[in-house]
DNA sequence: TACCGCAACTGGTCCAGACAACCATACGAC
DNA sequence: GTCGTATGGTTGTCTGGACCAGTTGCGGTA
């Protein structure tokens, strides 16, 4: 049986990936082995070149693939940072650490920006914004407190859903066709004070890691400012560096 | 006066990258602002649109341009992340703070790897690698302890090296010719121990944000596993995420 | 045997052009 | 005035070549 690539809905470089990514995952390529050359690769596929070119060099910055000329391209080791590095909600995060996410709404308004909220958000300060604080769970165990404030036009309707039991990424995704597409964070080392420490059922001065968090969607649009504590003895973050091109 | 691009040593595609940097970095092209087409670009400088789109698309995953089809490519607005996300050891990454860093040698020697080192080199538990302990400032105060392990060929030679006053990652590429080119790195929360907490001057139980990094150089070659604790009231860790494509 | 150079591969760069998908605007019909 | 449509701009996808640069192995030569 061999895979075709059409000219279609989808993109051929596209689908070329994913025939790349399925002979990944089922062990058919494995780590370190040589893959088809780029030429063999448009010859068997029916595509050219530089198409099977673009194929490859998405995948290999996304690390799944390394190149070295005069060589050949090789399926790279795998890395824990893979699957944990992509943008992604607390839910979605939770799944790839093969863990069960849930929530505790503890707070959800339309609440006035602070001058930390507006400057991210680049709106107003005072402009309302939806406030969502809530619990985190990670198999049923309290893991973070996560608190986002969420602005675009028409988000006071997010106040009618159900945050304990949907992702609010993905609601932002499928309903609201607003999908996070980037995010610039940064995170430190703290103690737990007195109500996270409670929350998180942990002592005050608990070691915790606080994230802040500026989402954006398509057009580079801000839409989420979100600031979270977690439980230091159950989170690790993961993250991959790569150095500049030439 | 207008540049131009021209075959030679330095790839067409890569000049007119350096070029667009420069016109970001003086601000001609401020943030938020249409720059010209790709067609007005090859035309511009002489070159293929697929050339011109290979040099836009790579500084568009550095994040410093970013598409909307239909309407044209703009400047990305800057992010505290951009500078600090590379790949760069201590001295790199704390110029990019606008600090001044320096180090304190604590030991430096072969020493036998141990399991978790071994395994995270790809080399045999028990094979010596040079071990160098620091521990590092900024502005002359302490902020971090650092521990490398490096493993290549005639690794060795490093203990003749000051490493007081040369930057570790500045040697292996300059002298050694073994540039790190990528890292994975896990970070956490906990609280400083006695020793740590002597050495960076701090009380046992302050904040920490640990890591632990692998680096590898090219051909996906681990050559250094380093573990470090950076005091978590001076250091913040910066990093940018995206969603993927398609 | 030891070395050198050539040939046959690999990925890296580049071209000129094509059509599709998408977006803004202007213009006409209703 | 409002709604569709035409139009000319943008980026997105794709082709089928070309030559350059690094790697490897083979065969011939010293």
């Amino acid at each position: 049986m061999v895979e075709s690539v059409k000219s279609g809905p989808l993109p051929r470089y596209y689908q070329l990936k994913e025939i790349i990514r399925e002979r990944i995952r089922s062990g058919e390529w494995s780590p370190g082995s040589l893959i088809p050359s780029e030429r063999e690769l448009c010859e068997r596929y029916g595509i050219s070149r530089m198409t099977a070119r673009q194929s490859i060099t998405e995948l290999a910055n996304e690390g799944l693939l390394y190149r070295e000329q005069g060589k050949g391209t090789y399926v790279g080791r795998p890395k824990i940072a893979q699957q944990l590095l992509r943008l992604t909600g607390f839910t979605e995060d939770m799944r790839a650490r093969e863990q069960r996410p849930g929530a505790k709404v503890l707070t959800a308004e339309m609440w006035p920006a602070d001058e930390a909220t507006a400057e991210r958000l680049r709106i107003k300060v005072g402009q309302p914004v939806y406030r969502l604080r809530r619990l985190r769970l990670a198999d049923s165990e309290p893991l973070a407190v996560e608190t986002s404030c969420i602005s675009f036009m028409g988000c006071e309707r997010l106040l009618e859903k159900d945050l304990e039991r949907d992702s609010l990424y993905g609601l932002l995704e499928i309903v609201y066709d607003m999908p996070p597409m980037e995010a610039e964070q940064e995170l430190e080392a703290d103690l737990a004070r007195d109500e996270e420490a409670g929350l998180l059922e942990v002592e005050v001065g608990s070691p915790i890691l606080r994230t802040r968090r500026v989402t954006a969607t398509r057009r580079n649009q801000p839409i989420e400012y979100a600031t979270s504590i977690y439980r230091g003895d159950k989170y690790r973050f993961y993250t991959r560096m790569v150095r500049d091109q030439r």
